[in-house]
DNA sequence: CGAAAACAATTGAACGCTCAAGTATTCTGT
DNA sequence: ACAGAATACTTGAGCGTTCAATTGTTTTCG
């Protein structure tokens, strides 16, 4: 028999501002992202992915992974993103049940052109507000809930050094 | 001309390692919801705002301010959750324009008993993984945050003192 | 080898959210 | 009083996500 405590009213008023904050960030982000640029966060964050592998290419499955999407959300987005001529699908040879995804220059262009935007609402909505010693915060109360929520999820990330593109 | 600068290396972790924390949390919630209560977190959420409303009704114009939700939402969510059953709708002569959402004895019943596993789940993925001081930061972080993502926005809350319904 | 399991990706239906438009009611100012 | 503005809510189309089912390909191993 597990014993659930319920949440006293500190952890109450914590929980509760931290799903309103949560939800005004994501859809703010998500508008701005939208409305300048003509897609949703998700998908900027998939063409970010994108831009910063190695040949700027990756199998789907491992996209799906480092980005912690379903293989059939990630189907549908690629879809759209090829249709709009951001990304390209191909088979190789070696293994014809993978498809790897390209970013396109064109897509390069829209994330770079999406980037300045965003990179400015990021800063507006969470760095601007926070003192150095909340970020430190921040990141580890992250990494935290990370360790909970994804126990097995390390994935290397390509962290291309001095590069102000995808900066998300 | 605005100057922007880009994410430095710190923020760039933090940035991340927070949406992926958010985006995973926000998954893993409204997947327990659907799962044990048949309904989304969103929902949740209507219910538990109305459980607290004195007499248990607010109108909607009300109620979609304290969840910062759009009216348009609202009306969506309210039309499914009056199917079910969970809430119900009127008007009062007073002001034929607004509608009055009142929770229902069976949704009553259905939050209480999503409660227990809800608050389970948000222990086990946040509570738990953090410190008394973490919480503290968190709280401050997202207060922060807040202010800047609704400025304007205060609103009272209820908070129904000893009361283990809704803690969400 | 060959059958079964594992893997990779896609598809379609259902659903919730957004945005723009629409209806109905009440308030405002002259 | 009454036209126009403001308020309250609803509706429908479009879109992204989820879930379950499906297709095609490679691996495993008896």
């Amino acid at each position: 028999m597990i014993e659930t405590r319920w949440l006293d009213g500190e952890e109450q008023r914590t929980w509760r501002t931290f799903l309103m904050a949560v939800h005004l960030l994501d859809g703010a982000l998500d508008r701005q992202l939208r409305h300048d640029a003509g897609i949703p966060h998700a998908y900027y964050q998939i063409l970010a992915m994108l831009s910063e592998a190695p040949e700027r290419e990756l199998t789907m499955t491992r996209l799906a992974r480092l980005l912690r999407s379903s293989p059939s959300r990630l189907s549908h987005a690629a879809a759209r993103l090829e249709t709009d001529g951001m990304i390209r699908r191909f088979k190789r040879p070696e293994d014809r049940r993978t498809t790897i995804v390209e970013i396109t220059d064109s897509g390069m262009k829209a994330l770079e052109e999406a980037a300045f935007g965003h990179v400015r609402e990021v800063r507006r909505l969470v760095f601007d507000t926070l003192t150095h010693e909340q970020v430190d915060q921040l990141r580890e109360i992250s990494e935290s809930m990370l360790g909970a929520l994804d126990p097995q999820g390390e994935e290397p990330r390509y962290p291309d050094p001095e590069d102000p593109r995808a900066t998300d």
